[in-house]
DNA sequence: TATAATAAGACTAACTTAGTCCAATTAAGG
DNA sequence: CCTTAATTGGACTAAGTTAGTCTTATTATA
């Protein structure tokens, strides 16, 4: 019961934007050390949260990244779930084909308790996060 | 966001008793082919459920597995927790020495997000699952 | 005593995930 | 314009984990 290295360090990066300057550009190599996140394997979460829209980034010199939006805006699931590749908490809820996953009592189940993780992260924002609450 | 395979296999193999005989000694073989799951891999994770006292085994001529308590007394997180080497959503819930976890937002958050899993789990009986409410 | 079962543990293979490297692109500043 | 400081994209490698197998022992019954 794990969540993949990228979407952990993906979590952590965005609640570091969060906590500084809304506006600054921070450049990789920033906020690498001051998370302690390998640099390059940093740099592949940010693509792909700039894609989902979640951070900006801007190219060369003076560039860097950025909040899209504001911490109340963001929840943990918008942040998590392009990162963790194929989401499914078993396999045949990996797999689109399964034959008899409606008369199946596990998949059943197991659909549930993730739709419940999965409302839970929809449901909480990085300022929630931030503040401690909820 | 994973469970195991021998967690998935687990539960199968133990909704898979549950809905039959509640004293006929099965074979590894007759359940292996019932659920599909790979014989020797079954018979690993049967290892694990007689150690944790939610199967019975018996060696020799006629031997085979059975049930040590009725579906209502087995809930979900006693099968999935031996199964899942390491539970921990994330790295620092799974290292015992993360020094700046209790300030630190994401893992407080974590925690309490794997809490709720683990307190439906420990809720949710096999016969629950059978019955297919809750 | 032979046979039909599980037990235990070492081993291997496959797969996934983490992390790196390199060449391309872009924008700002001198 | 040319240099430099940044990100982009994609291919690649390495590490680690998990899945699955094999082999040898043990046990109980007929």
């Amino acid at each position: 019961m794990k969540l993949t290295q990228r979407a952990d360090y993906g979590m952590a990066a965005v609640l570091y934007l969060c906590q500084r300057e809304a506006d600054h550009r921070y450049s990789l190599d920033e906020v690498s050390r001051a998370t302690e996140i390998p640099e390059e394997f940093l740099r592949k979460i940010f693509q792909t949260l700039v894609k989902c829209g979640i951070i900006n980034s801007f190219k060369g010199r003076g560039g860097g990244i950025c909040l899209a939006r504001s911490p109340e805006d963001i929840t943990v699931a918008e942040v998590i779930q392009p990162l963790e590749e194929k989401m499914g908490l078993v396999r045949c809820l990996r797999a689109e084909d399964c034959p008899r996953s409606s008369e199946c009592e596990a998949s059943n189940f197991w659909r549930k308790v993730q739709g419940n993780f999965l409302g839970i992260l929809g449901r909480t924002t990085i300022k929630d996060l931030i503040e401690g609450g909820k």
